[in-house]
DNA sequence: GTAATACCTAAACCTAACTTTAGGTCAAGG
DNA sequence: CCTTGACCTAAAGTTAGGTTTAGGTATTAC
């Protein structure tokens, strides 16, 4: 069992974000001795979870859904497998759309390389689209479909 | 020439966004005739660039930055492909934590899979770390590193 | 002539996820 | 004793990136 100090310092974050967990209902089976914060491995398996899910993008409140589930048991497995399923599908897309925006980003560099050479903009941009070099014309045409 | 309803419409943005943008700076040389916004090429383009670097997590005030950049004239380029390399990097390695999170988000679905199958996560527990299958063992890694 | 549109501004409001503040309890150290 | 430090609460403040509201102008449609 661990203090909310402790558990701060474990896993890099201020206390109040902790109690701003807490209150937020994202440790449900949390125990108190005399009003003070008891962590368990119930609750670090939850901040790591929080971890995990936060990169993915989920709202507090939907943490929140998937802890009170957790509490709840076995009968929610189904549910908890959905919610991973349905944010997976949510990363990849959000993945691809980034690998876009970095193509975008590479394409720009390019571009910005070519100006600083040439003193001007005016040959790069009578490259746009067609007559890019192959080395960067891919990375043009996966930026600028959609 | 276009109103600032016919560029909504273009980009499939609100009115109230552009006029935000605006006010935010994002269009240092967009003209007005008698209070009423024109946007030209240049606000377009400026519009185009905006979309690629909000994907890229690039703030509003960083954007007005460059969009001055821009309207300084060439002795910025090296400002301007800074700025993009220096994105770059930041988004080469947001991708890398997504498909870490993404690999963590892979291994859950497996794992409730497992649970559901079971009826119980007893036996999934156990494999953990050191007797996961082949299928899932780097996943689990690559999810669990650092 | 009047009503619906499209434009304008300034300022208030909104949401998420925290953080900060103000005020209080309790135990240990000097 | 009294001060320092770790804990507590409720409530207000913060930030980014908009959105909404309230009030006004100007043009077009009937």
């Amino acid at each position: 069992m661990y203090t909310i100090g402790q558990v701060a310092e474990m896993f890099d974050l201020p206390v109040s974000t902790l109690r701003y967990y807490d209150k937020q209902g994202l440790f449900p089976e949390l125990e108190r001795t005399s009003g003070i914060r008891r962590f368990g491995d119930t609750e670090l398996e939850a901040l790591r979870v929080i971890e995990c899910l936060k990169k993915a993008g989920v709202e507090i409140k939907d943490i929140r859904l998937f802890m009170e589930w957790c509490a709840e048991g076995p009968s929610t497995y189904p549910k908890r497998k959905a919610m991973f399923e349905e944010r997976k599908a949510h990363m990849e897309s959000e993945i691809a759309n980034m690998n876009r925006a970095l193509d975008m980003l590479k394409f720009k560099c390019w571009y910005y390389e070519q100006a600083i050479q040439d003193g001007n903009e005016d040959r790069v941009k009578a490259l746009i689209p067609d007559n890019l070099p192959e080395e960067i014309k891919d990375t043009y045409d996966n930026a600028h479909t959609q």
